[in-house]
DNA sequence: GCCAACGTTGGC
DNA sequence: GCCAACGTTGGC
């Protein structure tokens, strides 16, 4: 079992839409950066994602779980490499954790989301999860 | 709205 | 194969 961080801007794919997706899930797509696509083709069913709200709100919302495992991106063009995983909303985090939080907190200054604030999907270590879950109320 | 970080592109 | 120019992301 591995955790995730998804980034997305609320205006584009909000925890509210992802949530309305329901059990079904949605695929997770327009990763256009190689790292990124590294981190999704490492992902197995099961595995579990902070929901980051990117630029408006800054905060981990929510827990996504991957249900379907890498295949290509539906929306890219023909013959580009990328692609997508789906993932379905699994719970919301009873208390937003902010990046302000986890910049606050040393034990999470090696995070992904400190050290490559760019990279839109990212890996985070099992100590980390259990960090930021208790951060947000979760037990672990 | 600005700007730093960083990935990508294209000229040489 | 280098590196300057450029575009994009995302925090502030």
């Amino acid at each position: 079992m591995r955790y995730w961080l998804f980034k997305s801007e609320p205006s584009a794919w909000s925890w509210q839409m992802q949530q309305k997706a329901g059990a079904k899930g949605t695929f997770w797509s327009g990763v256009r950066n190689h790292l990124a696509k590294q981190n999704l083709s490492a992902m197995r069913s099961g595995d579990l994602g902070f929901f980051y709200h990117s630029n408006d709100g800054k905060d981990v919302v929510g827990i996504v779980e991957v249900i379907r495992e890498a295949y290509p991106d539906p929306t890219a063009e023909a013959g580009e490499p990328w692609v997508v995983v789906d993932v379905k909303a699994a719970k919301p985090m009873p208390k937003p954790v902010t990046l302000a939080m986890v910049k606050a907190e040393p034990k999470l200054a090696k995070m992904s989301l400190i050290t490559s604030a760019r990279l839109s999907v990212q890996p985070v270590t099992e100590a980390e999860w259990n960090i930021i879950c208790k951060m947000g109320g979760l037990k672990p």
